[in-house]
Formats: C-alpha cells, structure tokens, sequence
DNA sequence: TCTAACCTGATC
DNA sequence: GATCAGGTTAGA
C-alpha cells in the first residue's frame, strides 16, 4: 500500500502525536510482527519519543535511550494513536503504550509489515537502513544520470530497486514513467538525455503533489488520523487502463513490468527495440 | 533476473 | 472459484 507519499503522511501525523511520550512497553500481539533480528522490546521500557522520521518507506521511532523502533508498513500497514485502553482487534499485531494514556498501534491485514528494535548509536550499519539507495527527493540529476547509466536493467525495475533509490513504488513509477514519456522496460542506460532529466523532474513533481495530497488512497490507505489520501484523483496512469490517454487520447494498457501491474500509454511511451535474436 | 512466496480481503 | 492488490525477498 504505502509509499514514499503515504509513509511520509503518516511520520507527519504520528510525530506530533507521540514525540516527549515516555514508553510503558511494547505489546506485541502475534510473533510474526516482530522481525527476526530485532532486540529485545523490553528494552524500550521508560524511554522517551524524541523524533519520528522517514528514511524511504521506513518510519523510525527514536528514542532517548540510543534505541528506534524501526516500522515498514509493507502493503497494509497502518499506524493510529488511540487511547490504551481500547482493545486491539483481529488485525491489530502491536500496540505502543505510553504512559500518557496513548498507545501507538499497529494494524496490518495482510501481516507482511514488520518492526524492528535497533540500536540507534552506530550510523545505520547492522539495520536494513544500510542497505538503502538515495532519497528519490534528494538525489541530484547528475548523481541519477549517473545511477540510469551503470545498468541495462529495466528502468521500472532500477525505479523500484530500493537499494538503488528508496522510497519509489508502483503507483509513482507509472505515473513518472508516464509525464516523462518513457516505456517502463526500457533499458536504463538507453534512455536519452533529455529524458533522464524529464523523468528526474516527473518523479519530483509526482512526490512532491502526492505528499501534498497526503498519499494515494486506492483501496485502504488511511492516514494516522483516518483520512483517505486525495492524490488518486490525479493518477494519469496507474489504475487507468482502459481509459483514454490523457495526453492523446489512446487507449491506456495494462501489462506486466518487472513482475508489477503496469499502466502505460503505447502512444506516449513508446516500447523499446525488442533484441534481435 | 525472474518467480514464487508471504497473507487476507475484495472483486470478477 | 480464480484473480488481483500500494512491498520485499529467498531461491531457482
């Protein structure tokens, strides 16, 4: 479900909710929620929220104590303050209790979202965080002219690759792909100068509006306050096969990219040159 | 580099 | 009953 867009909507109504609230513990509700290399959650007792921040479509918690609590939302994760005393439901896995009265919960329907208590001293080595590619906000065109033209990989595949660049995914790739006028399997170091560049500023442009309009809600993605997200009325691609092209008028097209529905116009992006054989 | 797998629910 | 879903990853 949730993006770079959503996961940032999310950090920006969780951190004034919970930021200066001491810890009373972590109640976790199901093994599977816990990641396999996650210290003790004891550990968390007594410790005071000092910030909530993104690093791609991972939120971490810090705490006063050098520990953060590491959460991916994977494809339904949600998280919401709620007072402590209510109780969790079927698909809520963890609960965060202050000592204010509030817990920060953790719902999760499919049950593929995780988190992870780490040891916050030591840069990010030792955390999935290391593994993580530049902010899509914050690379610089020279440095993604630079990332397009050391592979042949697909660019929908690259766009999505979160150790090469994290926070992209399949709506925001479709929708990028798609103002930059690039077909998705598109070999990344045969994409033309100028649009490297166009799909540099579309990915910009496209997160940027999208965080304004608090992500995309296309079926479940609620905010921390329970508000859909408005930014899936601007979709021109994604979830618009069948539809006429917003730029010329064509039928849009579904495919499979990179193993991820994928929504193109076969006008506006044109394919690739398949390889002779 | 691609597929299947992880889960549940919604929709066809 | 089969198919699909905003993500990631282990294994072929």
């Amino acid at each position: 479900m949730p993006e770079l867009p959503e996961v940032e909507t999310v950090v920006r109504q969780v951190r004034p909710a919970i930021t200066g609230a001491v810890v009373q513990r972590l109640a976790l509700h199901g093994a599977h929620v816990l990641h396999h290399k996650s210290l003790p959650v004891r550990a968390l007792r007594g410790q005071k929220v000092c910030a909530v921040e993104r690093r791609g479509k991972f939120i971490r918690i810090r705490f006063s104590g050098n520990m953060a609590l590491l959460v991916h939302l994977r494809m339904t994760g949600h998280l919401a303050a709620v007072p402590a005393d209510t109780s969790p439901g079927k698909h809520d896995h963890a609960d965060l209790i202050f000592n204010n009265g509030m817990a920060l919960r953790f719902r999760d329907v499919r049950k593929f979202g995780r988190l992870m208590l780490i040891d916050d001293t030591q840069a990010d080595s030792q955390t999935p965080l290391a593994d993580l590619g530049p902010e899509p906000l914050e690379i610089s065109l020279e440095d993604f002219r630079r990332l397009l033209g050391s592979t042949s990989r697909g660019i929908k595949a690259l766009l999505l690759d979160q150790h090469k660049l994290a926070g992209m995914g399949n709506i925001y790739c479709d929708e990028a792909l798609f103002i930059a006028r690039v077909h998705p399997a598109t070999a990344a170091n045969r994409i033309s100068a100028p649009k490297v560049q166009a799909l540099w500023e579309a990915m910009r442009q496209v997160l940027l509006a999208a965080i304004e309009h608090k992500g995309s809600s296309i079926d479940s993605f609620l905010t921390p306050e329970g508000e859909p997200g408005n930014y899936q009325n601007a979709h021109l691609a994604y979830g618009r096969s069948g539809q006429p092209c917003p730029r010329c008028g064509r039928t849009m097209r579904k495919t499979t990219v990179a193993g991820r529905g994928t929504t193109a116009c076969p006008t506006c992006q044109r394919p690739p040159r398949r390889k002779s054989p």
